[in-house]
DNA sequence: TGGTTAAAGTGAACGGTGTAAACATAGGGT
DNA sequence: ACCCTATGTTTACACCGTTCACTTTAACCA
């Protein structure tokens, strides 16, 4: 009886493109260490393969819903623990951590937010993590000339440290991640 | 009439296992944008897909013997670019310049060699760049119980630089790079 | 020298993948 | 009441990594 576009559950067989997305989440957790397959997304959600591509034109269209969604979930924590810590200079720095704890936390999740399409030129519209980054860096560069700069060596750092580990070419170790993000000589 | 182990071509049907290297760094360089598959690699080499398993248990193992190519190839052209810099503190930013330049330049290769094998704990025979890296920050700080943080640091930024370039999330310009690898700051 | 044996390569087959094409069905608007 | 369109199914294809049973061949030894 109700409307379509409400997003709940409808029709024909509810509401697949957000199912999908929603498994296809559940199964980046899980400690397979790999990205769901497409048949397999479509198994769990009890639909034919082939059912997905009325909502996605091909399995990378699918990823990267899935990684967008990983996006918005990084940005959202990150601005949760910088606000946790007060903000200004300790709040930057806790975006740093989150930043790593997200990855270590969603290994899976992680490499696929990166791996999938590249928005380099095209103006996708920022997300969360990205601009916060450069407001703190705004705030807290002296010199608002390298703000830019000091905001991808942030960048830069982070997820030097989250991909070595995540790549077991580093040990995880949180001390040693607080040890490695303290980038107080970056603002002499 | 020759002997077994001269690792040059001799009885069936060629050296096989190192048929496949070669083959698989050349289609590591190939501008596809993705990793060669066992059975590509063995119709190049003109054998069976199932010939493979004579030398590698899976395609896993043969996926380990590229990346410890690709870990030579870095290292040496790492060394190269410190001695051709004169050594010294010159001649370890001039190290990661090359870092990220190889990661630039064979770009299925350097995610290869990272997304393989974790040695984390076991003793592989430690790569020339890693010992590279060791022994420059030895040298090179001032204060010998930093030199390791500073080492992790220094490979933390070189390698989130090459990767997040690699992911189009920063744009490839070796202006940047420079600006991104200045750690002057890094060493007050 | 010749025969045996173990290493190296082959072919067919299995279950898995992503995707295309033709077909089925159901729900809503006219 | 009907048809249209969005959604989902079936079948099929080409590829993948891997297993199994098999053949070939080179090397060694008697």
């Amino acid at each position: 009886m109700v409307t379509v576009s409400t997003s709940s559950e409808a029709y024909h067989h509810g509401n697949l493109r957000e199912a999908l997305v929603l498994e296809g989440l559940r199964a980046l957790e899980g400690p397979d260490g790999k990205a769901p397959s497409l048949r397999e997304l479509s198994r769990k959600v009890g639909v034919s393969p082939t059912a997905v591509y009325r909502h996605f034109p091909d399995k990378q269209a699918l990823d990267q819903a899935l990684a967008r969604e990983g996006l918005k979930m990084l940005g959202s924590e990150q601005a949760a623990a910088a606000q946790k810590a007060g903000g200004g200079a300790a709040g930057f720095a806790e975006t740093g951590r989150a930043y790593v704890r997200f990855a270590l936390a969603h290994p899976v999740l992680f490499r696929l937010m990166f791996t999938q399409g590249k928005p380099v030129d095209k103006e996708e519209p920022v997300d969360e993590a990205r601009a916060l980054l450069i407001a703190n860096t705004r705030a807290l560069a002296s010199n608002p000339e390298r703000a830019e700069t000091l905001a991808l060596q942030a960048w830069s750092i982070a997820h030097g440290i989250a991909m070595l580990m995540l790549d077991g070419r580093i040990p995880v170790d949180d001390a040693l991640i607080d040890r490695l993000l303290d980038t107080k000589s970056l603002f002499p």
